[in-house]
RNA sequence: GGGCUUAUAGCUCAGCUGGUUAGAGCGCGCCCCUGAUAAGGGCGAGGUCGGUAGUUCGAAUCUACCUAGGCCCA
């Protein structure tokens, strides 16, 4: 009969008593696992703990001091927008950058990390501007700016608090803000480089311009709101005369470009027709008249007045059409009335007639392509959306009213073709809900061909290393097509350009001296200083306006983008932190900044120094949600970082960090929390478990010499220097799901599962100083000690509550406070040991073997523990030899109670083709009650009726250790 | 619409230059243990490698197209 699960097979007999009075209580002397480090890791209470403890030993200064005098290794952070909660996108990114850092740290290297913050520009305005709402209106410039001011500081305050609960390290009682002095003299001082180098010119440029406000507004400033506009078609009379080698029959006939536009009032200033260069364009016959447009559009076209198509005259590609002929406009005002015809890929064939009727003061696409063909910008409206001077029949009106007198006025001259309202999405003014223009203004660039620029930066990129290496070919891409540099807002908060305007002519003055006068100015006093009348008078002294001679300067508070600031981080991290190598070692931000960041910073760089400010950029994708969608407030899918912090730990959000492939974009869902908890929870337990078997352990007193070290021991070390080898090269290369992945799958596989499984009952049943189990413990103790250090820069508040328990337990030795000051572990200088990693993968092959078997038995109620099975392996040839050299060993490797090894009966197997043929039986003899083998000597000592022979030379050993010594 | 980019088991990832029945860990199911116990161990079931069509003796791996995402533009 077996006995009943949960009855130990010897219960039943009477219990045999150690020594006359002593009870009879075994468990005594067995070697339990002890420790007080908490299984249940409760992250989310404890980690402010240890928060708490790293800033009174003041850990990053620690850690610093540490590393003083090695090779330098310089993250540069890039600054988040002082504005709002962190979010799970500037999380994620803190968390990769501390991963770098730590794990450089750890390397060896002197890794400094300065975090900063973005501070000037529109959204901060903009939300200052809702908090204040008509106060506004009545506060002066320096009013508001302070408003600002106290608004970036604010926030500021509450992502430094945020972004060190995720346990990153840094100078967060000093980090860079782009609006200290300092900061943005520096701004000041790279506007003055492009000026020197002559890059910086003054030209117009169309924007979104609110009429009611008087201002130009951002494209956040813009919300689309249904508009009900004209929808006319406009005949622009074409001069056939280039084009009647190709299309003779147009000869004599009255040909027009038919147009068509929701905005009459960008007529006057209408400067060329723009085709699409793919669009097939017709010669249109209608009976009085000749009409060209896509031919697409012309049934619809014709529809809308009845007409039919007499024939069709002539039929061109639009890209043959570019400059071959010139139309008449309606009006006179610009260009001498002339339309060019030019290209734009811009150009729909849904609405209208493939031809569009081009104003580049009055809109973004027309602007550019203004740009390209050199079209002159004409924009005859004022701030109040009136039309200016230059349009005679309307001055002073406003463009909307207009509108009507427009149309009239077209269609008295026999130009319209067709009238009709449309509705249709249309920009307004976020402030005043009024629908908005296009107005061109005066705006500030920088020149990307001049002293070639562009190509410098092209070059200057050819030495960065860009991980993932699409990169380059991104922001090369861009760099090649990308126009000049608009580097001007009419904005409050912001640095001022330093470029004053004459008081007299009304021109512009760029003048290096008051620049290099403004940029000192504001090192010492900040931008402030620049709305004092006082103080503005005094920087205004001694420049006289080149163009007139005019000697009174005035203000018109342009301030610079805020781009150009953030761009300028690292240089001005140079002058106020002196000794950082130039360029930095490594920029790592999410891909959308090839187009922001990286670029700005390229830019200032090439032109002040002639490369690129870093060695490498490396790019993130972004957090999507669980289906791969991105995380939005509309789909109500977003995770924020605090929630997780609140629920798993700081721990689990770095964790997942570190599992995942950040090149691409990641996937964040309840379920991939709960799976890096549980990948959590193991690791933590396998630590702690290793932790508990080193309580009486003192590596100095006990450790035995790997020689000396039991060979299972020795195994696990070499497989230690594996992962330690694995997870090194995983580290340096930002390879970190795939540091995490070994060193999750060491402690689950290697160790909980076989090494720490196979390793108890030698440390539990042994006598506590047996070489046996110092052997174990030294390794252990090992493993422990390098996994901790392994795991630092990911699980950075784990690793030191593990290093922080393990230093107790090696009582009076002198470590380092904090495990993050440490370095990663090294290879281990094991011995030479020929062949032992071939026969310890045949070794597992077998126990693979020998564990399906038990289960067989298990399954067939046979046994439950496998320590009540004795297994017989019948083998031949190689594997006999083998096993035969492990034959004392194998019982343990399997966890059972007796292994047997009997030659194979069937012929002799060359190689190590046939896998060993297993047999499972229950084990003979009777249960020990101390180590629960099954084993033919228990009670064969009258004293200890209950134990097998190996418990009672233990027992006895111990009584002796305890009756002697303690 | 353009540039760059992604798609391998429920989840996170491996799969080098194309070559045997596509791997791992977790999760899941079943079982064991109760001396790691809100732990530990074992076994097992999960994939038409986004789809289609090609190239090839042979494709998750190469090509084209399509679909669904992502970033940046328009």
């Amino acid at each position: 009969m077996l006995p009943r699960s949960g009855q130990p097979a010897g219960g039943q007999r009477n219990p045999s008593i150690p020594g006359a009075m002593e009870p009879p209580d075994f468990k005594n002397t067995l070697n339990l696992p002890r420790t007080d480090f908490p299984m249940k890791a409760d992250l989310p209470r404890r980690e402010p703990k240890i928060l708490e403890q790293w800033d009174r030993m003041d850990v990053y200064a620690a850690l610093r001091r540490s590393r003083s005098g090695r090779p330098r290794y310089v993250l540069h952070d890039g600054p988040p927008y002082a504005n709002g909660n962190i979010h799970l996108g500037q999380t994620l990114n803190k968390i990769l950058k501390d991963i770098v850092v730590k794990s450089r740290s750890m390397m060896g290297f002197d890794a400094p990390y300065v975090p900063g913050w973005d501070c000037h520009g529109l959204p901060i305005e903009h939300q200052v501007d809702k908090d204040l709402g008509p106060r506004k209106s009545s506060m002066t410039p320096p009013q508001i700016r302070a408003a600002c001011r106290a608004y970036a500081e604010r926030y500021v305050g509450i992502q430094r608090d945020e972004f060190r609960r995720l346990g990153v390290f840094g100078e967060w009682r000093a980090p860079y803000l782009t609006m200290t002095p300092v900061y943005e003299g520096t701004i000041v001082e790279q506007i003055g480089r492009f000026v020197e180098h002559g890059n910086v010119y003054r030209d117009k440029r169309s924007v979104h311009w609110c009429p009611r406000c008087a201002t130009a507004l951002a494209e956040a400033e813009v919300e689309y709101e249904d508009h009900v506009s004209p929808s006319i078609y406009v005949r622009f009379p074409l001069d056939t005369a280039p084009l009647l080698r190709r299309f003779p029959e147009l000869a004599r006939r009255k040909v027009s470009i038919l147009i068509w536009t929701t905005t009459p009032w960008t007529l006057p200033a209408n400067v060329a027709i723009a085709l699409h260069p793919e669009f097939t364009y017709q010669f249109v016959d209608v009976g009085d008249e000749v009409l060209f447009l896509a031919s697409d559009l012309v049934a619809g076209v014709l529809a809308l007045k009845g007409l039919q198509a007499r024939a069709v005259l002539g039929t061109v590609k639009g890209r043959d059409m570019e400059n071959a002929a010139t139309a008449r406009a309606p009006y006179p005002f610009a260009a001498q009335g002339l339309s060019r015809l030019v290209l734009g890929e811009y150009v729909t064939r849904d609405t209208g007639t493939g031809a569009v009727h081009t104003a580049p003061g009055h809109g973004m696409d027309d602007f550019l392509t203004g740009r390209k063909y050199g079209l002159p910008i004409f924009s005859p409206v004022d701030d109040r959306g009136r039309f200016t001077k230059e349009v005679g029949p309307w001055m002073g009106q406003s463009v909307f009213d207009a509108n009507s007198a427009i149309i009239k006025d077209l269609e008295a001259r026999g130009l319209l073709y067709h009238a009709a309202t449309i509705t249709h999405s249309y920009p307004h003014c976020w402030r005043c809900k009024s629908p908005i223009v296009f107005r061109a203004t005066e705006q500030w660039w920088i020149a990307l061909d001049h002293g070639e620029l562009r190509r410098h930066c092209l070059e200057a990129i050819k030495n960065v290393r860009f991980i993932p290496e699409g990169g380059a070919l991104r922001i090369g891409g861009m760099i090649e097509t990308r126009p000049d540099w608009c580097i001007s807002r009419q904005r409050v908060w912001g640095v001022p350009l330093p470029f004053p305007f004459c008081a007299s002519c009304g021109r512009e003055v760029v003048d290096p001296a008051f620049i290099r006068r403004t940029a000192q100015m504001f090192r010492d006093r900040g931008s402030d200083a620049w709305f004092e009348q006082e103080t503005f008078r005094k920087l205004a002294d001694g420049s006289e306006c080149p163009h007139c001679g005019g000697h009174e300067l005035v203000t018109r508070n342009e301030i610079v983008d805020v781009w150009f600031e953030s761009g300028v981080s690292y240089l001005a991290l140079l002058q106020e932190r002196g000794d950082y190598p130039w360029p930095s070692d490594l920029y790592l931000e999410g891909s959308d900044q090839h187009r922001g960041w990286f670029q700005s910073s390229l830019l200032i760089a090439v032109n002040d120094r002639g490369t690129a400010p870093y060695r490498s950029v490396l790019t993130h994708g972004f957090t999507l949600d669980g289906q791969g969608r991105k995380m939005s407030k509309s789909l109500g899918n977003v995770i924020p970082p605090q929630e997780v912090i609140k629920q798993h730990g700081g721990d689990v959000l770095r964790l997942w960090v570190a599992t995942v492939d950040f090149l691409e974009d990641m996937r964040l869902s309840q379920e991939i929390l709960e799976r890096n908890a549980d990948a959590y929870r193991k690791i933590r337990n396998t630590c702690r478990y290793l932790l508990g078997n080193l309580y009486d352990f003192d590596p100095r007193r006990h450790a035995v010499a790997p020689l000396d070290m039991e060979e299972i021991d020795r195994w696990a070390l070499r497989q230690l220097n594996a992962v330690v080898a694995r997870v090194r090269s995983a580290y340096e290369r930002y390879e970190f799901h795939l540091a995490t992945q070994a060193i999750h799958r060491f402690s689950t596989v290697t160790l909980s599962a076989l090494y720490l499984d196979v390793l108890k009952d030698r440390l539990y049943t042994s006598p506590p100083d047996a070489r046996a189990r110092r052997s174990a413990q030294t390794a252990m103790r090992l493993v422990l000690d390098a996994l901790t250090r392994l795991m630092a820069p990911v699980l950075c508040f784990t690793a030191e509550e593990v290093w922080q328990a393990l230093r107790g337990s090696d009582a009076r030795n002198a470590f380092e406070e904090s495990v993050h000051t440490l370095e990663f572990p090294g290879a281990l200088d094991l011995p030479a040991d020929e062949g032992i990693d071939e026969r310890w993968d045949r070794l597992l092959e077998v126990r693979e073997v020998v564990l399906k078997a038990l289960e067989v038995a298990r399954a067939e109620g046979r046994i439950g523990n496998s320590l009540e099975a004795q297994v017989v392996l019948e083998v031949d040839g190689e594997w006999f030899a083998l096993l035969q050299r492990y034959a004392g060993f194998l019982a343990d490797l399997f966890i059972v109670s007796e292994v047997t090894l009997r030659p194979a009966a069937t012929a002799v197997d060359p190689g190590w083709k046939t896998p060993p043929s297993v047999r499972v039986d229950r084990a003979r003899g009777d249960k020990c009650e101390r180590c629960w083998h099954i084993t033919t000597d228990v009670g064969r000592d009258s004293g200890y009726r209950t134990l097998c022979a190996r418990c009672v030379r233990a027992v006895q050993e111990i009584l002796k250790t305890r009756g002697a010594g303690v």
